[in-house]
DNA sequence: GTTGAAATTAGTACGAA
DNA sequence: TTCGTACTAATTTCAAC
């Protein structure tokens, strides 16, 4: 399995420089860039893309890797080749204090591409590969509504991926269309935070009402 | 931009022989599962755990990459490490016959990570990852509200995520839980499907019809 | 952090099974 | 096709600056 728990540690406004890692320059950045685009090229290419040393790369290179900021290297794969052309998204209630048997479950369940708790209507969102529609029905209604800690379950079909980018990185903000902090030296406005017009629903919110933006 | 724009077409329920690509057997599929745990793994050492030659290693590794079944390799990154801790999911609600404006703008925002169009109450779904709360509000209030193609979203904001899987493949049917389908023989239900207790709610409920852009 | 040379490894091109 | 081998090119390591 892959577990990703962590602190969900709320964003504390500060890119570069956050818990006890290493400190990430420009130039980690960079690094991080090109690697995302090409996860194969070789230490001597990133070091001419990136402007540095081939030794400096390999430093850097191997401090990004030791410290966790690379979590690790992949290949992307073409879901429908490989045979699993249906995608669909499974919103999942979970039963309280039982979330520890729903993370048991899902890793057993390696047509799980991925999991969320998040805020809301529901406590979880899953993302399913299958081979058709009715293999993705057997999962929800036999394997996920099996599990005891599974309260409720609500499926959305993918029919079309449009954009994955292999990961954000703070630097993308520059790109595209001006942002409201172009200015090197804006501060970023206090964690307090205005929360708007946003639905925010809290998780613990007995999901009795949902109630959609008009 | 990552324009992943491809037929959504329903499951074959044909494993290994999907459109006009190569044919896929257990060795590809083995290939494919290393190169998802290491994306920088050599050919040579590639071969070796796949057991296969060297030579036939590149073979392979070139005919998937040159097919389109590999598309890309990359590196995974701590956003937390890197920057931005928050992830966020935004509902969207698409004006009718302007999807070719709303993926345009999708294309302009880099701190989108993820964008799916979907059946159910909502019409897409994307994730997006920032510095913190404000920088989310920002953007869904000031960037995507301003989208003409935009009529409604909805945000939740992702608490943890619990698990991650470069992608998944057919061959992990096998591992986890026994599966209703382990015999070799047993024939897939026909595609015409069951959609039994799922919540199978038609995009096109509510709004008249969706249309893809081709 | 940089350069440069040595050792290792990767990628390519054959012929043979 | 796949394999084995040899040849060439490139990469990584390690040294000193």
């Amino acid at each position: 399995m892959t577990d990703m728990s962590g602190s969900p540690s709320p964003g504390t406004g500060v890119p570069g420089r956050i818990g006890i890692g290493l400190q990430l320059d420009a130039i980690h950045m960079k690094i991080l860039e090109v690697l995302r685009e090409n996860g194969r090229i070789s230490v001597a290419a990133l070091a001419e893309r990136v402007g540095i040393s081939r030794a400096s790369a390999y430093t850097r290179f191997e401090a990004l890797r030791a410290d966790g900021v690379i979590k690790r290297f992949t290949a992307e794969v073409d879901h429908l080749r490989a045979g699993l052309g249906i995608t669909a998204l499974v919103f999942v209630t979970v039963r309280q204090q039982m979330w520890k048997q729903f993370r048991a479950q899902l890793a057993q369940m390696p047509e799980v591409e991925y999991c969320a708790i998040t805020t809301g209507q529901h406590d979880a969102m899953i993302q399913v590969r299958m081979a058709d529609v009715a293999a993705v029905h057997a999962l929800v209604t036999e394997r996920l509504a099996s599990i005891p800690a599974v309260k409720a379950t609500e499926t959305v079909f993918i029919l079309d991926e449009v954009l994955r980018r292999p990961y954000v990185l703070p630097s993308d903000r520059r790109q595209g269309r001006p942002q409201h902090r172009a200015a090197p030296a804006e501060p970023p406005p206090p964690s307090g935070v205005p929360l708007g017009k946003m639905r925010f629903t809290s998780a613990a919110e007995g999901r009795a009402s949902m109630h959609k933006e008009p």
